[in-house]
DNA sequence: TCGACTTACACTTTTGAATAGT
DNA sequence: AACTATTCAAAAGTGTAAGTCG
C-alpha cells in the first residue's frame, strides 16, 4: 500500500499510554458532530477492517496510525547532497514537496494534519569548501508557525484515500510574514515535523478527548537559503522539479542560455564555466565537518513573560545531511542513488566565514533558539497530552485585512504576543502542564498560541509556566482559497507589486474545516515518558487522552 | 571587498473559466 | 439541462543573474 511511487513506510510501533487525562474517552473520538460532506469510511475506500463502526473505533486508534513519506527516494537525494531550501520575502515552497501516504486512521474519526517545521540544532551554517560547516550560533528562532493542511479537519477516510500533499506549504525569510508562511532563519538547519491530531467532538483539539501523534522523516530535514549554495542540489531540483525544466541542461541548454543572453550562438553558462574552473582547482574532499550537535545537557530558557523553560538534553545527534558529521544511527544514512555527471557539480570556493551578527528582528519578541533538533530525535521517549485551552486564534474581517495588507507603505503591524512570539524551544524535553494562552487578535493572519508537541530525553515533569510556547497557526486553505474565491481588488496579484504587501491576505471566510482553528488553541503537553519502539529514522510520539 | 539578500526575468506547469460536444 | 472533454489565458512556481545592502 506504501509502495507505489517510492513510497515507503516510516513508521514506529508503539502501545497506548496508560490512563491518561481524560480517562475513559477513547482515542478515537465519536462520530463527529460536522460530518464532512460526502465523506464516508465506507465510500471512501477505507481500509479493509471491521465493518462496525464500533469495531472501527477498537481496531484503529491514532497509535495504530502509519505514516509513509512519499518520494522518500528523492528525498534521500536530496539529503545524501545535504538539502537545502530557498526562502524568500513572498514564499517559496519546498521541493521536493511533503508528502504522506497515511493509514491506520479510524476511517470515520475525523482528525488535523499539521506541519511544524523546528530547528534542528542551534547553529548557523556556511557553505565552504563544498560542505556545510557550522558558522556561529543560531540567530532566535523565527515565529513558530504550524502549517494545517487544507483539508482539515477530516476523516480518515478522506486522509487515507490519496496522498496527503502539503506541497502549498510555503517558507519565508520575513519575520512579519503576514500570510502565514512558516518563518525560517537563512542558513539554519530545519526539520519539518508530521502531526496528527485527532479532532474532538467540536471538530476542534485541545480537549480531554484530543489525540496526536508526530511523525519525523530525518530525510526531510534541510538548510534554508536565499540562494542555493550547492551545485548538486540545483541540479537535483532542476532535475526533478517540473516548474525548473527551463533549465534542464539537455543537448540544447547551452543554447537556452545563449538566448537568455540575447546571443544567436550557443554560449557557455556562467554556472558551467565556474564549475569547470572550480573543479579543476578543487579536488573532491570527504563531506565531513566538524559539526556536531550542541551539547546541552541542561538548558534553560527565559521567557519574554519570564517563565523558565527547562531542558534536559541527552546526547546531541546530527540529523544526517551528508555534509555533516555522521548520525549516530546508521540507518540515517543514505547512499547515492544515481550521480550526475561531475563536469555539472560546481564546487564553490570557501566563502568567507560567517561573522556572527545579532538578528535584526527585535529580541524581547522571539525565545532564544530552541534545543538542537538532534538531541530530540536521540531519545524519543515521548508522550505528550492535551489540555483545554481556550481559543486563541484569530479571524480578521475582510475590511481589516484588506486595509492593513493593500497597503505598501505602511508601518509592520505591531507584534502581538499571539503572532511573534517565536518557537518554542523544545518543550518536550520535560514538561508540562500547559495553561492557557491569552488569545490574542491580529488582523492579517490567523494564529494560534499553540504548544506542538517535543521529543523529550528524559521522563521529567514540571509545572509548565504560562505562554511560554506559542506557534502561530496558519491554514494554507484560507489562502488557497482566495483564488477560489476570486479575485479582490484590494490585493492585486503578487508580481509587480512590492514583496509582502501585494499578497491576498487569509480570507476571513473559513469554511466549517477551519473553525475550530479560531475557536480552540492547541495545546500539547506531556505528562510522563513513553518508551516506544523507534522504527527507521521516524520518531513518533502520542497522546492518547 | 565580500557574502547574504532582493529583485526582475524568462520559462515552465498548474489552474480554472469558457466553450464545444454528447 | 446536465455532464464531460477540450482549449486557452491567467496565475503561480522555478532557478538565474544582476544589483543592493550591511
Amino acid at each position: 500500500m506504501l509502495q507505489d511511487k517510492g513510497l515507503s513506510e516510516n513508521e514506529v510501533a508503539f502501545r497506548a499510554p496508560g490512563p491518561g487525562l481524560g480517562e475513559g474517552s477513547s482515542a478515537t473520538a465519536p462520530e463527529p458532530t460536522l460530518a464532512a460532506p460526502g465523506l464516508s469510511g465506507a465510500a471512501l475506500g477505507s481500509p479493509p477492517g471491521p465493518g462496525p463502526d464500533v469495531a472501527a473505533a477498537v481496531e484503529q486508534t491514532i497509535e495504530n496510525i502509519k505514516v509513509g513519506l512519499h518520494e522518500k527516494e528523492l528525498w534521500k537525494k536530496f539529503h545524501e547532497a545535504g538539502t537545502e531550501m530557498i526562502i524568500t520575502k513572498a514564499g517559496r515552497r519546498m521541493f521536493p514537496s511533503y508528502k504522506v501516504k497515511v493509514t491506520g486512521m479510524n476511517p470515520k474519526t475525523k482528525y488535523i494534519l499539521l506541519i511544524d517545521i523546528v530547528p534542528a540544532d542551534d547553529h548557523r551554517y556556511k557553505f565552504c569548501d563544498n560542505k556545510w560547516m557550522v558558522a556561529g550560533k543560531a540567530e532566535p528562532a523565527m515565529p513558530g508557525r504550524l502549517y494545517v493542511h487544507p483539508d482539515s479537519p477530516a476523516t480518515g477516510a478522506h486522509w487515507m484515500r490519496q496522498l496527503v500533499s502539503f506541497q502549498k506549504l510555503k517558507l519565508t525569510n520575513n519575520h512579519l510574514d503576514p500570510f502565514g508562511h512558516i518563518i525560517l532563519n537563512s542558513m539554519h538547519k530545519y526539520q519539518p515535523r508530521l502531526h496528527i491530531v485527532k479532532a474532538d467532538e467540536n471538530n476542534a483539539f485541545g480537549s480531554k478527548n484530543t489525540a496526536f501523534c508526530t511523525h519525523v522523516f530525518p530525510e526531510t530535514s534541510f538548510i534554508s537559503v536565499t540562494s542555493y549554495q550547492n551545485h548538486k542540489i540545483t541540479q537535483l531540483k532542476i532535475e526533478n522539479n517540473p516548474f525548473a525544466k527551463g533549465f534542464r541542461g539537455s543537448d540544447d541548454s547551452d543554447l537556452r542560455v545563449a538566448r537568455l543572453q540575447s546571443k544567436e550562438y550557443p554560449v557557455i553558462s556562467k554556472s558551467i564555466m565556474r564549475q569547470r574552473l572550480v573543479s579543476s582547482q578543487l579536488s573532491a574532499k570527504p563531506d565531513v565537518s566538524p559539526l556536531h550537535g550542541a551539547h546541552q545537557a541542561l538548558q534553560h530558557y527565559q521567557y519574554e513573560n519570564g517563565a523558565h523553560m527547562q531542558f534536559t538534553a541527552a546526547e546531541p545527534q546530527d540529523l544526517g545531511l551528508n555534509t555533516f558529521p555522521p548520525q549516530r544511527d546508521s540507518s540515517l544514512f543514505y547512499h547515492c542513488l544515481k550521480r550526475r555527471d561531475s563536469a555539472r557539480h560546481l564546487e564553490l570556493p570557501c566563502k568567507r566565514s560567517y561573522l556572527e551578527a545579532p538578528s535584526s528582528v527585535a529580541d524581547e519578541h522571539y525565545f532564544r533558539s530552541p534545543p538542537p533538533y538532534d538531541q530530540q530525535m536521540l531519545s524519543p521517549s515521548y508522550c505528550s497530552e492535551v489540555t483545554p485551552r481556550e481559543a486563541c486564534m484569530y479571524s480578521g474581517s475582510a475590511p481589516e485585512i484588506a486595509g492593513v495588507s493593500a497597503v505598501d507603505d505602511l508601518p509592520p503591524p505591531p507584534l502581538s504576543c499571539n503572532m511573534w512570539t517565536s518557537v518554542s524551544p523544545y518543550t518536550g524535553y520535560s514538561v508540562q502542564t500547559m495553561e492557557t494562552v491569552p488569545y490574542q487578535p491580529f488582523p492579517t493572519h490567523f494564529t494560534a498560541t499553540t504548544m506542538m508537541p517535543r521529543l523529550p530525553t528524559i521522563s521529567a515533569q514540571s509545572s509548565q509556566p504560562p505562554g511560554n510556547a506559542h506557534f502561530s497557526v496558519y491554514n494554507q486553505l484560507s489562502q488557497s482559497q482566495v483564488r477560489e474565491r476570486g479575485p479582490t481588488a484590494s490585493f492585486p496579484r503578487e508580481r509587480g507589486l512590492p514583496p509582502g504587501c501585494e499578497r491576498k491576505p487569509p480570507s476571513p471566510h473559513l469554511n466549517a474545516a477551519n473553525e475550530f482553528l479560531y475557536s480552540q488553541s492547541f495545546s500539547l503537553t506531556r505528562e510522563s515518558s513513553l518508551q516506544y519502539h523507534s522504527g527507521m529514522g521516524t520518531v513518533e510520539n502520542w497522546t492518547d487522552g
